[in-house]
DNA sequence: ATAAAATATGAAATGCATTTCATAGCAATA
DNA sequence: TATTGCTATGAAATGCATTTCATATTTTAT
């Protein structure tokens, strides 16, 4: 394998004036700079990244973390980001974590190893400690409304946006809401379950545990969803439901099962997908390619930011 | 920055003895095996990986080049090579190309710079040529059939499996047939393409350039199919959908326009989606974690080998 | 008892490119 | 004219860890 000594060589120049030419450094001789480009043509010469990352301390790779890619949601931000890699010349280290911390764990200590520039959090598991223990070796971003402002961040104001869900739902006379989520932990979905909590306080409505439905990601996971509303005796009038997929789902059993939509059972969805648009969902449309693009550039960025987006409430047909 | 040398200093051995002790080399004494493991532990030391690649010429990251991620079958296929990424101890990086030959370009680039020891296309535009060009760097798996040996594969026979397919229909009676593709170019839809000519071809069939419909990848990709559908004054009455996300989008346009199904419309839909099984639809399944995992499982073997996967016909209710 | 094999350790070479430092000619400025 | 700034180039240091040699001490085998 040609390396840059040999096309110093062959160019009859010192490596210093190959490595310049290389890097576009201004002050060659247009006879030098030939005699290299030549070099480099005739011999195929490629730089060893790995050795250019060594010297340098950075390598042009971001790393995201995310539980998942087969899920609109996670495609979605992972394509934004993605998108915005490109742009700039970074490529993107993929850790998928199924939100196994030990996973996560692992990402963060490429940070360590210095083969990533910065780490990009779609969702995260592991404790806040864990992250900070991180700090010193690169760039995290996260996807969730922090605290303190010791990283960037680009996050949806959940709570904000389930309340004023909930908050539309009683206008429209339901006094029995319910929701449907991905997972219960988590920042996001605790955020959701504040305000929630907060939204039945408020009203001084009963707190049904069975109104939370847990494991709601997919088109087929309705399913669950709708047969429990079945077999409820009491069941809710209105649902949340935090991922269009499983309101498309909903929709689509309902119709099987002869349950109205919205009379029998309203329904507002969460991201506005193609899908909701289709089917004519209330839903909320949240810009993940839009947060994908901002996270990224918060990556490469050096200082800290926090951005927050707004979701926009797009009523249709489902309340 | 703690490096090597630091650790080595610390713990009074030679960097040979750390380096040793770091990658578990069977010959070292438990006094000297225990100081280096304490200064590791002491300084937080981390091995800077861009040191040992550039050393070892190898990185432990395999690429992986796709379209997009936001769809099912990327989606799917991603999820099994990361999850059988994760067992190797492999990282990988993610090519997004939206089906641009420059950025397969860039891909095939990084194997020269040795920042990838492999890659996998799951689907690529570019020519053969160009990819042959790369071969010396690096071990290239791809998702289609390969006329020479020269690189290896996991596969589905979509010739076979089409004309399964389409056999299928023409034994039901139908001889009004179309499909739904998501790009008309690509080695996988040339095969398509090809088993419906000869099909036709066989049943002396009139061939209507129409039945063919393009850029059907989502669920909402079939509206523009049903309104071509029923703007026909000589209709398919049967489609196969090489998605089917597409095909549960038809199924719900029908429902909306009061097409029946199967009655005037069959549909074939492919990869046995789980949104498939919820809407009865006829489909074939094909095991894209699998074919994701024997994909990564090829990247990393030094031997060259193909994989037919097979697509397993499973008779619903949509013919 | 002696040769061969196994255990244990370190100095130095190596992988490859960037960057600092040093040097020198030439043009512009004071 | 003297001084500063720009253009142009290369030797050597540097980033960090692995691996090859070289060497020495113990074991084991013959």
């Amino acid at each position: 394998m040609v390396n840059i000594k040999d096309i110093a060589k062959l160019a009859g120049v010192s490596v210093t004036t190959v490595s310049r030419v290389l890097n576009n450094y201004p002050y060659i001789s247009d006879e030098k700079k030939a005699a290299v480009l030549k070099a480099v043509q005739m011999t195929d010469y490629q730089q060893n990244m790995n050795a250019v990352s060594l010297r340098t301390g950075h390598t042009s790779l971001i790393g995201v973390v995310l539980p998942f890619s087969h899920h609109p949601y996670f495609g979605l931000l992972l394509n934004g980001i993605a998108n915005e890699a490109i742009k700039h010349n970074h490529k993107l280290l993929l850790f998928q974590t199924n939100y196994e911390v030990e996973k996560e764990i692992e990402a963060l200590r490429m940070l360590k190893e210095k083969r990533i520039d910065a780490l990009i959090f779609c969702s995260r598991t592991c404790d806040w400690p864990i992250i900070q223990e991180y700090f010193p070796y690169g760039k995290i971003v996260l996807c969730e409304k922090i605290r303190d402002g010791s990283v960037s961040s680009t996050f949806v104001d959940h709570y904000k946006t389930f309340m004023g869900a909930l908050d539309y739902l009683y206008d429209k006379g339901h006094r029995k809401i319910g929701y449907c989520i991905g997972r219960r932990s988590g920042t996001n979905s605790l955020d959701r379950e504040a305000a929630y909590k907060d939204f039945i306080t408020k009203h001084n409505l009963p707190f049904h545990s069975d109104y939370i439905y847990d494991h709601c990601l997919t088109f087929e996971d309705s399913i669950k969803v709708i047969n429990k509303v079945k077999e409820s005796n009491n069941p809710p009038s209105a649902l949340l439901v935090t991922s269009d997929q499983t309101a498309a789902g909903i929709v689509t059993c309902c119709q099987k099962e002869t349950i109205s939509i919205p009379e029998d059972l309203a329904l507002i969805g969460f991201d506005n997908q193609p899908i909701a648009k289709m089917m004519n969902i209330t839903t909320f449309d949240i810009p993940y390619k839009e947060i994908g693009k901002k996270v990224f550039l918060q990556a490469i960025k050096d200082e800290i930011s926090q951005e927050e987006i707004t979701a926009t409430f797009i009523e249709r047909n489902t309340v």
